[in-house]
RNA sequence: GGAGAGAUGGCCGAGUGGACGAAGGCGCUCCCCUGCUAAGGGAGUAUAGGGCUUUAAAACCUUAUCGAGGGUUCGAAUCCCUCUCUCUCCGCCA
């Protein structure tokens, strides 16, 4: 969410900044109901504060044993017009709420141009893809031919987009899991968590999947009213428990490292990625969240990505790491980079992480603060995430790129102790 | 699943219709005193909005918030309803 103030004083400007990632600000609209707020509220406050007052000069006139009958006409006269004021002000707060919810962050200045992927800045590439002296397979028919990645077993319990890894295959996926929350946990200096994979409605509007990306999410079909949904990514309940907290200077920066499953409807993406592990309705993901004091949190992105980078280079796996441009980011994030894996089968880099920095645009709808050691006002933090790994990915990636000609393949050096013979 | 108890500020805890954003204590901050890390004295100490002003803030005015939502009332932490969560006992269970 965007700081409202700012709205109002700049709403141009902003409306500018917003432009680039391609998004209308609706100033018109905003205007409309910014004004109709203003007034709404100043009166409506007015009102009650009338009330209040008369009810306070009530409750001295009765101590007193004086007639308070007079006052209480008059605060019976207003009182049906404060009534119809709150209602119409709780409206048009609502509405003002799910129109400010729905406006996307703004990307930081060194967000480069662009209206979708192709506008994408790479900004390294680090390790060379091998080359291959027998024709490559990809990871599906490779995991099949072992007999130890079978989709069609996964149609038969649930559906489409799922699968069942036996064997090594299963271990290998175990052991990537393993060795990235060692490594994120012993050399990076994250706290690890276990967190429920269900979260409320609550949750989701503070990282902000709602009210938007409501139709990206699987929706438990719970008991009367409850509204609880799978979690798409652990960057929910993890940057969630920030909600409504005010830190000490001296807790940050925190830094938190979860490994869950994922659940993802993939609405919209028929077709797109329907072979192989890719784009799966269930995956894993070793998440890292940062929360950070305002003026660190770009220099803390650089970090965060480093540590996911970590990874892929004691993998030995060749990436790249790409800038999104402002057309192709996602709506909370002020800055994004990209990881993408090098997949032979596919002779392109596919992404297997994702770094954001939100600035203060989650940490505002979900009222994460801390408390500034020299001015003890509270102020807003900055709230990160990035994958460090997507594990499923992952695993393809090592399968991929470590297959033999023989349709086996070879662990990274780097997994050795995690897949013990 | 059954029975009961409860939810108040950073923490403990008082408050059953009016001067309560909330006693008291602890903690914390600042000041004073004190010749030595102890003790004492004083002051301050919730959050989020809005208005006004402003470069911005502070100050000032004001609204809301005592688990959440609704209701009764001129007025609700206090009364009523619904929900959520916590604790105790019983049952069941990975």
């Amino acid at each position: 969410m965007l700081d409202p103030k700012r709205l109002r004083t700049d709403a141009a400007a902003i409306a500018a900044q917003l432009a680039r990632r391609g998004y209308t600000f609706d100033l018109a609209a905003f205007e409309r109901l910014e004004s109709r707020r203003k007034q709404l509220q100043t009166e409506t406050e007015a009102l009650q504060a009338a009330r209040n007052k008369a009810s306070k000069d009530i409750g001295f006139a009765k101590a007193k044993g004086q007639d308070a009958r007079p006052l209480l006409e008059t605060v019976e006269q207003s009182k049906q017009r404060l009534a119809e004021n709150e209602l119409a002000l709780s409206a048009l707060q609502a509405e003002f709420d799910d129109f400010l919810a729905r406006v996307p962050n703004i990307p930081h200045d060194s967000v480069p141009d662009g209206k979708d992927e192709q506008d994408n800045v790479e900004i390294r590439r680090v390790g060379t893809p091998r080359q291959f002296d027998f024709p490559v397979k990809d990871h599906a028919d490779l995991g099949e031919a072992l007999g130890q990645m079978d989709f069609a077993a996964a149609a038969k319990l649930t559906g489409a987009r799922f699968v069942v890894l036996k064997k090594d295959l299963a271990r290998l996926h175990r052991a990537l899991t393993q060795f990235m929350l060692d490594v994120h946990t012993r050399e990076h200096g994250y706290e690890e968590l276990y967190v429920p994979y269900i979260v409320n409605a609550a949750s989701l509007r503070g990282t902000g999947q709602l009210p938007k990306f409501g139709e990206d999410l699987f929706a438990l079909k719970g008991e009367d009213g409850q509204d609880w949904r799978l979690i798409p990514t652990a960057e929910v309940p993890v940057t969630n428990l920030l909600r409504d907290e005010i830190l000490d200077a001296g807790e940050l920066p925190k830094k938190w490292v979860a490994h869950t499953p994922c659940f993802r409807s993939e609405a919209g993406a028929a077709g797109r990625d329907t072979r192989g592990m890719i784009r799966q309705h269930q995956f894993e993901k070793v998440e890292l969240v940062q929360a950070v004091e305002p003026g660190k949190s770009y220099e803390a992105l650089e970090q965060l990505t480093a540590h996911a980078e970590a990874i892929l280079k004691k993998l030995e796996l060749p990436y790249r790491v790409v800038a999104l441009c402002a057309g192709d980011m996602g709506a909370n994030a002020a800055k994004t980079y990209d990881i993408e894996v090098w997949l032979p089968s596919q002779q392109r880099y596919r992404e297997i992480s994702s770094c954001s920095n939100f600035e203060d645009f989650q940490a505002r709808r979900m009222l994460a603060r801390y408390r500034h050691p020299e001015t003890k006002k509270t102020e807003l933090l900055h709230t990160l995430n990035g994958s460090g790994l997507a594990v499923g990915r992952t695993l393809v990636a090592v399968l991929e790129n470590y297959q033999r000609a023989d349709g086996g393949w070879d662990a990274p050096a780097a997994l050795k102790p995690y897949l013990p013979d």
